[in-house]
DNA sequence: TTAATAGTACGAAAGAATTCGTAGAACAAA
DNA sequence: TTTGTTCTACGAATTCTTTCGTACTATTAA
């Protein structure tokens, strides 16, 4: 197992964020995506992408030219590693807290609203642990 | 109503838990509260606390030689807008990924689900916003 | 009144993260 | 071949944040 997850910089976590829902890809394409949000130079993407490397949180595949990166951190541990630091920083540990300011203050269908209820059961049920 | 809240940095967000909690402090006491975590120079603390005070982050009465500093900015205010933040960059901006992240991976009490359901049906009720 | 103590102000060093320029290798097309 | 394009590598500039040293002022105690 393991748990050494370095927490992402922001650019880092953006790059990750491709990675995850395109699977692995070129320098060039990522560049591309986060071009979509912000202007970027293509050699700032690259530099990123060598650092996230040699902190192994992604790998490549060399045999071409052209390398292909690939994420080697799962999103959900990720996401798990800095909802932690998050919850601590931001919320002090009150997880409660953290989930009434996400529910409260935004629109939320009723499906997904469903499903919370079933976690929750769930949860009590003792399901959970 | 004020909507330009500076996204405060680490530090910065330790010093207004600080103040938050304890109301209106001296940097010798928020220096102290922050040492309880983490050594910290006096002076830098201070320099903090200055630079909080340029961006209106906290208010400071100097009336005496000693000063007093308040936070300027609410709690939930900035909690708001820290998890927007962190909910875009770590969660694509899904509010049910975080909460079930959430509350999936810890222990929360029968009191606490409960309070989470009331909170559930008051949104379908349309009661939200 | 003088010395020690406790403050503030502030520049600048140190660190961390991001951005960019340039050099050189690989490859494709002419 | 030669030329243009597309890559990687990598050092260095820039920017943001944190930390610290030093100068100076007010206050307190001897």
């Amino acid at each position: 197992m393991n748990n050494k997850i370095t927490k992402p910089t922001e650019a880092e976590l953006q790059i990750l964020q491709i990675l995850w829902q395109n699977g692995p890809s070129t320098v060039r394409f990522v560049n591309e995506k986060l071009n979509e949000e912000k202007k970027t130079g293509y050699t700032t993407s690259l530099k990123t992408m060598q650092i996230m490397f040699e902190k192994k949180l992604v790998k490549r595949n060399e045999e071409n030219k052209t390398h292909i990166y690939a994420a080697v951190v799962r999103e959900e541990d990720v996401q798990k590693h800095l909802l932690d630091k998050f919850l601590d920083s931001a919320f002090k540990g009150s997880a409660m807290k953290l989930v009434m300011q996400a529910l409260g203050n935004r629109k939320t269908s009723k499906k997904e609203l469903d499903e919370i209820r079933a976690l929750l059961d769930k949860i009590e049920k003792g399901g959970n642990k």
